[in-house]
Formats: C-alpha cells, structure tokens, sequence
DNA sequence: GATACCAATTTGGGATACCAAGGTGGTGCC
DNA sequence: GGCACCACCTTGGTATCCCAAATTGGTATC
C-alpha cells in the first residue's frame, strides 16, 4: 500500500478512535513527525479527510471537525432518505439471500463481545444493507453518513436495554426485508433512524458539559 | 484565490466543458504546464475532484472519467432518494415564498438564451431546490450528482419539445410546492428524474458511436 | 499595569529535486 | 521477419526547500 492511503487510514483511525479530539488543532508538521512520512502524503491525506467531514479548515491551518449537534440531525434526515432508498431496492430484488449474512453478522454479538465491536456492526448493519441494493452511490452515501456519525455514537452513553432494542429492531428490519414487504421495513427503519437520532442528540446534548470537559468541542444545534 | 482552488476550477471547467474529453489520460506534468502552476497545486486539484467522480485512476495514472450509462442509471436512483426528500422538506416548510426566486430564474431563459444558459439553469433548478430544504447534506448531494451528470446533459440530444416539457415540469413541482402540496410535488419530481434518465441514457446509447468517433469514452449500462 | 509595536518563529502554500516502477522503442539474435 | 532483451524515458510518489502571511512573545512606552 502507497504511503499515502495508509496515512489517511492512520489519521482517520487517530480521528475516530478519539485519539485527537474532536475540535483539535492540527498542524501538518506535527501529523509528519507522528506517523513518521513527509508532509506530500500528509497533505493528501488531510484533503481527503476533508471531503469525509473529518478534519476542516480553521482560517489558515486544520481542525479536527468538532461534533456538531445541529449536523446530527441533518445526517439523521439524509440517512433516513438514502436508507430507505437503499432497503426499497433491496426488498424488490428477487434474491433477498442476502440479508442473512447481514442477520448473521448480528449474532456474531453476544454478551462477552467487546464495546469496539459492538460499535462496528452497528454501524455496518447500516453500511451493509445499504450496499444490499446495488446501488454505489447509495451505498457511499450510508458509508459516508456513518463515518460522520461514528464518533458521535462512541461518545453516546447507552444503556443495556437501549442497545437491546437497537439490536431488536435490525432484526426486524430484516425480517420485512426478507418478506419482501417494503412499506413494513421502511417504515421501520424510519422509526429507528429517527429513534437512534433522538437518542443519541439527548445525550450528548446532556453530557455536553463532560465532554467539553475532556477536551471534546461540541457544537450545540 | 489561492492557486490551488484556481487549478481546480479551471481543471473542473476544462472537463466539464468537454474541453479534456471523457477517457482522456491525464499526467500531472501536462496539467501543470497547461495551467501553469506547479504539481502541488496540480495534485491537490486532482485529488478534490476525484471525490467529485471527474477523475479517476488507472493504474497508475490519472484519467477523465468516461460517460458511464450504467452509473448515469444510479445516480438517478440517488437524485430521485435524495431531491424527493429535499422536496418533501421544503414542503412542510412554513415560508414557501422562496420557490418564486427559482420560478423567476426559469423565466429568465428564453428563445434567445444560449445553450450554455439553458445547461446552468436547467442543473441549477434541482441545486436551488435542494438548497431551500435547509439541509446541508441533501443539498450537497443533489450538487454533486447534478456535477456527475454534467457532461452527459451536455452531450444529450434535446428537441425542442422535450426541452420544453422538462421545463414545464419543472414549473409544475413548483407550482405544486408552493401549496405545500408534498406528495404532488414528489411524485411530479420523481416523474420528472425518472423521464429525463431514461432520454438521457437513450439518446447517449444511440449516440454512442459518434461520441467515441469525437474520442469521449461512453461506456455501456 | 495596560497597550502598542516589533522581531522571531511557526505555519500552510508552492516549487523543485529525487526515486522507483512501469512502459516504450530500438537492437540484435534466432 | 519475429521475438526476446535491454537501455532509456516518462510518470506518479515522496522528500525537501523556499516563501509569504500570520501568530506569538517580549519590550518599551505611556
């Protein structure tokens, strides 16, 4: 792999992980001496973060994009779009095989399953469904959406009966997609878009004084 | 300006105004001698308008990305998801008077308008409609794909009528936006994306042969 | 003590030099 | 004549250098 592309996935997973908190200067000179490549990679690097919404301009000079709570809700609405797009197309395919892997991918979490993982494919229930339909830009689209949001779900505080209903509806999800039956799974998955968003902007919302308490900028709505 | 977003504009108008043709390869070297500033700039401009889908890669190498029926047909896909969402929005919006600025730059084209006038605005109705949703993200998609198509609009061949009818339409979701009436409005802009992609790809397969004869990459759905 | 101003450092933007890999054309052998 | 092989050249990837602007820190003045 080109040095460039990995110092984008490095930069990213330092962004994503947390590592550099959201609303962080960045200086290119301090990316160069910490991955350990020159500034051209780095740079490129920075341009594409850019185009994810990850990283953004500060006048002169880079920003770890802060978390947004008005943006949250703009990508709760644009996810509810291109998702229920994607699963539409999905549910009038003639082979809906398919979403068994994704149902298997489900169970593959159980109670000793680490947060990391959880985290993941819960995100990849999305993701993956989305690219069920056939559709790349549709699929990019969810990819991208998700990208936005996984730092925000990190942050998210849920509890265990929360994580379980989230699980639950997944399930459903892909048992009307399964059947076939459109409307039963947009409309489901509408209402866990929907759900998930409200959720999840409470919460942050609540724990915004923490947050900013640990270094995390977070931009009211 | 910096010179970076110069390089950018310039190379986005050189692609889009067919003046590098699809298919066409492009070296870093040529661009840069042909805009006249040096590669830094040159491969920033590259790698932002790879996101934009106008390059891509070959191997190693860059090149203008071909006309792709098949990709025209998702986007469609894409557009009809994201502008009927936009759409939607706009119509439970409480202040609708903003589709008269639209209504009043379809006016603005008339029987002496250049091509180039018809082209912008025609692209530009679906941007500023997108835009009056107030969603950033749904806005943000409909320019994007509306920079896709770009080209291939450009290379269509369009009679009078269906010109006309298009605009028309166009006059019509409006009308149909402006009563707040949201399920008139989609289901008029979903006929609307769905008619102009299927003449869109029609007339590109029957052209084809002429197109690759003028050394424009057209590749099958 | 506050503030205005200046020097020094830092920073991103741009230019250029260098490199390794891949492609091309030519040449000589079969 | 055809094919294998090799030297050369082009190309994107990387590193490094230079520059202008902006930020910073200190200092002198009021």
């Amino acid at each position: 792999m080109s040095q460039m592309q990995s110092v984008e996935k490095q930069l990213r997973q330092m962004i994503l992980g947390l590592e550099i908190g959201p609303g962080e200067k960045l200086t290119e000179r301090w990316i160069e001496s910490r991955i350990g490549a020159s500034r051209t990679p780095v740079r490129a690097a920075l341009l594409r973060l850019e185009t994810e919404g990850l990283v953004g301009r500060d006048g002169r000079g880079w920003t770890v994009s802060p978390i947004n709570l008005a943006e949250l809700e703009q990508i709760a609405v644009y996810r509810e779009a291109v998702e229920v797009a994607a699963l539409r197309l999905t549910c009038a395919l003639a082979d809906r095989g398919a979403v068994d892997v994704i149902e298997a991918m489900l169970e593959s979490c159980d109670n000793d399953t680490p947060r990391e993982e959880w985290h993941r494919v819960g995100m990849d229930f999305h993701i993956e469904l989305a690219r069920l339909s056939g559709n790349e830009f549709l699929f990019r689209a969810v990819r991208d959406a998700m990208t936005r949001l996984s730092r925000a779900r990190w942050l998210e505080v849920r509890d265990e009966a929360a994580l379980a209903r989230a699980w639950a509806e997944h399930r459903a999800i892909l048992a009307a997609a399964r059947l076939g039956d459109a409307d039963e799974a947009a409309r489901l998955l509408s209402g866990h878009i929907v759900g998930s968003r409200d959720r999840l902007v409470t919460s942050l919302a609540n724990d915004r004084r923490g947050l900013r308490a640990r270094g995390f900028a977070v931009v009211a709505a």
